[in-house]
This record gives structure tokens, C-alpha cells and sequence, in this order.
DNA sequence: CAAACCGGTGCAGAAAACGCACCGCTATGT
DNA sequence: ACATAGCGGTGCGTTTTCTGCACCGGTTTG
């Protein structure tokens, strides 16, 4: 599209970090590529970059426009496909940024239901913690999010909430398997291993811990991985600790998972959210309306 | 803005209904427009015009690809004012459609209040019906709606809701001007005047004699003027309905009103909102907090 | 059935964008 | 201390894009 060449060319010198980098990426001499960007800020009324001896940086102006621009491109794009639609191909691209917790199982789960009714749409699924993924949404790279409490972002509209308690995950033949509900304490006295502390699981149970005892927990694996914490659990029969929205517990014949006694923790919320006030692609408004009925289903 | 030239020649065709009328409208030869237009379309991937023998009309791809250049143009003007902010200045416009209540006392002493704080900031102000306000909305004609009850639009987002009872309004010598709550039977014992069926009073006052005794009411004066009402119940000595939000009885020294018992007509509810999903404009987004307090602090 | 409009096209000239060569400046490395 | 490499910016001739003019074919209108 011809009248957004311009935003393009801004976004590539930005990447690059000088307007000499980014002609050669974009195939453009560097002389024409700066004659574009001066011509756009003197149209556009103000500087947007700042010009440093080794190159150029958005000014907060810039930062400004910058928003606008991904805004622009994203509605763009929904306009687009929303068009397709009209002429009854239905296409779309899905974007989701999640905690790793709905890898496993729930999301591939639901994007295979849903791909079977429109086989047209495509998936971007990344695992990111919720800094990262309110990142992505503010920088349009995803379009939904699907993340652990607590928020920092006043720019994330929480669609859907769903409390969560945390589970004990481990060997069918664990002491504390045949429990219906665990207390705190008797998790922590067994072998343990928990999440670090950029996990909203970690983030609870201290909380507890500081709660209850004022004490920190001491496991002793400590893991950025779910999976790897869930197969260690089972390995050398620790107890681990889970949501268990990513859990399927049929696929683990060797593992159980049984809740903690919510008296000691309280439960992580999922948050299913978007930008505000965004107007989402349609593929994806569709699919989180799909999502919003399989949680809440979840929740019995 | 160069980049946005495609959008506003084909807003002036659409305004135009041909080529040929909007070549002329904006200083352009109908050959040259015409090849922007096909250019585009080409460029798009879809027509966005029907042909017709007497000129051109939007296709329904070319109704979604206007709202996004609406939606587009006001976000680029809302970022123009965000960088003005930046450079100090305190710039701003801010478009209001509202009911006729709101005209004569409410918003002036509310825009003038925030133009004291604010000088540079220019508004415009219109009385529009609700369906008028929230189609007013969804073109980006107007930022900000203040209306009654009911709506039609899903897209009208309601961000703040006041109740208000319906008042009668009539002459500080007429017989039910004693009383502090006044039945609606007895009202309309007398000579009143009332809104046509457009206007929600109307609506809500009949709603209340259908539900009471299966009748309508039957006002001897109708009119579509809330001012001219009030005033012509002052030379007639009549009774006639206003919400409370539209009088300041401190400059009616022969008018009063009384509020009708809320057990014969339900409240009516004031509903400020803007268009869903949009994120407006600084001065707008500013003004529309302070009239969320001003509302708030009208509550008691 | 002619006149009035309409969208679309061929072609030549105007305007905009571009590539090349080069300038002045500053951080960097020897 | 000084050469160098990398940066943004500029003058100029060339290429690409856009525009205006004249004109075509088709449809409605009076």
C-alpha cells in the first residue's frame, strides 16, 4: 500500500537505529531514505527523531507516532481481512501471547477445535510472562493475552477472569496423595520444587509462606520450565506446583495433582485479556469469544 | 499529510456521488481522480466503489474501508494534539452531541468552567436526538454523547449513567406547586404540555399511563422545544415535564419544579458515552472526566 | 434522438522521488 | 594526536510517477 510506505520506512529506521542502516535494508539510497523522513517530520509539524553522531532515536514524539503507527497497521489489517470476509473466504491470523502454563494442553486443545471449523485461520502462540506479553500488546505483535495475575499495564482490558487454585502435582504414590485438599504446610515439608520468582505460582505460595510463617520457601530445584519441574516431580518424587488449567491429568497415569488447601494460598487469577480499547481482527475476536466459553465451562 | 490524500479524495467522491462533481470540488481533473481511485482499489485488492450510469456509491468492502479512514483520520488528530501537548501548549477541540436539556444551562456552565482552566481549547455543540448522537458517534462526527435512555447502538459506550426522575415544571401559583412530590395523575388533571414521542420524557410518561391505566396521554400543547414548553406553561399556566439535569430554578423566579413519585414513572437515565473501543482525544478524554464529576456531584 | 453526464484511456508535459557524489561533523581506535 | 569510519544532510541530473487535455463508448434524460 502506497500511503503507509512512509510509516514503513520510519519503523525501518527505527530497527536500524540510523537512516544508513536502514536504506540498505529497505533497498533505498540513504540520501532518498532521509529526504522521506525529513519531508514527513516537516509535514507532520515536528522532529520525531533525534539525531545522534552515530544515528537517530524517536523523541518522545515519535513515541507517540510510533503507537499510532502500529495502531494504524493493525486496524489496517483487521480491515482487510474483515473485506476478505465479505467475499466469503474466511481467512484471519490469530495472535496469542500466554503463559507457559496453557502450552501443553489447553491451547492446543482449542486451537485445533477451532481450526477445524475454519481451517483458513493461522496461530502465533508464544510463551511470555505477563510483562512481556502486556508488551506485545501494546505494540499490536499480539492480539490476545492469556496471563497470570498481577497486571501492571493500565492498557490491558481483562475480558475474562478465572481464579485458579494452585495444585500439588506429583507421584500417585506420594504420603499426600490421598488427600482431597493439602495443607501449605504439609506440601513444604516434603522435597519440593517451585517455579523462580517472575511466576505468579512462586509469587503466591511467598506470599503464603510470608502469610503464614513469615518465612520464605526454600525448594530445592528451582525451574523457569513447568514441564521440566512436572517430569523432575515425578523422577525423584517431589512434590511440584501447578495451575491446573495446565494440567491434563488423563495423559499423566503416574502423577496426580491435588489442590492446596485455599486457607493457605489463595488462588492465582488467568486473566484473558486484550488492549483496551482495541478492535480486534475478526479471527481473533472470534476466537477469544471461543476461549471465554471453554474457561468458563473449566470452571465446574 | 501526503499519506492520507488517497483517503481524502475518496471521501469527496462519496460526499460528491461522482468522479466527475468531486474533481471539481477539489481542484483536481476528473482523469487524474479517476486513476487514484482505480489505483487504489488496485493497490487494496478490492473495488470499493459500484459503478453506476449517474456516478459511483461505496460497496459494502468500500463502507468498512470508510470507517476506517474515519477512524484513522481522528486517531492521527487525536496523536497531532497529544505532540502539541508535548511542546507545552494546551491545545485541544471537543465535539459534543446532546439532548436539548443539556443546552441551556448545564453545558454552557460546564464548558466555560473547563474553557477558565483551558482557553485553548474550542468545542462544538450540538443538539442531536439519540439516534442521531450515536450515529453522530460512529462517523467520528462528535466525540462525546450526552443522551436519555433507550439506546440502539451496541457500539455506544456508556460511561457514565445518572438517573433522573422526570420534574414537573409550572408556575409557583398554580395549585400543585405545594406539593415535594407530585402524583401523575394529578398532574395531568391539569393543562399540560409534553414532548413529542421522540424525546424520552414523552416516551417515559407514556410508558407509565399505558402501564397505570392502559391510556395515553393526551397534552393539549406539543412541541419538540423544551424551552418553548417551560416558557409557554409560565404565560399559560400549564404544567409541563422536564428532566431536572435541563432547569436551574434559581434563574426561574416564577417557575418551580416538583418531581414526579417515582412509583408512577420510572426515572429516566441520562447516559454519557462515546463510540466503543475509540480512544479519544486528549482535551476530549479531559473534559469527558470533568463532566463525570460534575454529574457525579449533581447525583445528591 | 440529441444532449448531458458518466467512467475510462492515450499521450505529452509537469512534478515528485531517486541515485550518485560529496559536504561537514563526531566518536573511535591506533 | 590524528586518521578513519560512520553519521545526517545537500546539489544535481535522471528516472519514475502523477496530472491535464482531448477524446471514447455507454446510459440516462428531456
Amino acid at each position: 500500500m502506497r500511503h503507509l510506505k512512509d510509516y514503513e520506512f520510519i519503523e525501518g529506521v527505527l530497527r536500524a537505529g540510523s537512516i544508513r542502516k536502514a536504506s540498505e535494508d529497505m533497498h533505498i539510497t540513504a540520501s532518498a531514505l532521509n529526504r522521506r523522513i525529513n519531508k514527513f517530520e516537516e509535514e507532520f509539524g515536528y522532529e520525531i527523531f533525534e539525531r545522534l553522531p552515530r544515528g537517530v532515536r524517536l523523541n518522545p514524539a515519535g513515541e507517540l507516532l510510533l503507537h499510532h503507527i502500529r495502531a494504524q497497521r493493525s486496524d489496517f489489517a483487521r480491515l482487510k481481512s474483515q473485506v476478505a470476509d465479505l467475499s466469503g473466504v474466511r481467512r484471519g491470523h490469530v495472535s496469542i501471547a500466554c503463559s507457559q502454563a496453557l502450552l501443553p494442553f489447553f491451547l492446543p486443545r482449542q486451537i485445533s477445535r477451532y481450526r477445524g471449523d475454519h481451517p483458513g485461520v493461522t496461530f502465533t502462540v508464544n510463551a511470555r510472562d505477563r510483562v512481556e506479553a502486556e508488551r506485545e500488546l501494546s505494540e499490536f505483535a499480539s492480539d490476545i493475552a492469556l496471563v497470570f495475575e498481577p497486571l501492571t499495564m493500565v492498557d490491558f482490558e481483562v475480558v475474562f477472569a478465572m481464579a485458579q487454585p494452585i495444585h500439588c502435582v506429583m507421584r500417585r504414590d506420594h504420603p499426600l496423595a490421598g488427600e482431597q485438599q493439602i495443607r501449605l504446610r504439609d506440601a513444604l515439608s516434603f522435597p519440593h520444587v517451585a517455579p523462580s520468582e517472575k511466576f505468579a505460582v512462586r509469587v503466591l505460595l511467598e506470599n503464603a509462606a510470608h502469610r503464614l510463617w513469615s518465612s520464605k520457601i526454600t525448594p530445592l530445584i528451582e525451574s523457569e520450565s513447568f514441564d521440566f519441574m512436572r517430569h523432575y516431580a515425578e523422577w525423584e518424587d517431589m512434590v511440584s506446583f501447578q495451575f491446573p488449567i495446565g494440567l491434563d491429568m488423563e495423559r499423566h497415569g503416574d502423577l496426580i495433582a491435588r489442590p492446596l488447601d485455599v486457607r493457605d494460598v489463595e488462588p492465582g487469577n488467568l486473566l484473558l485479556g486484550q488492549l483496551r480499547g482495541r478492535t480486534l481482527p475478526v479471527a481473533s475476536a472470534r476466537f477469544m469469544r471461543e476461549l471465554m466459553r471453554s474457561l468458563r465451562t473449566h470452571l465446574n
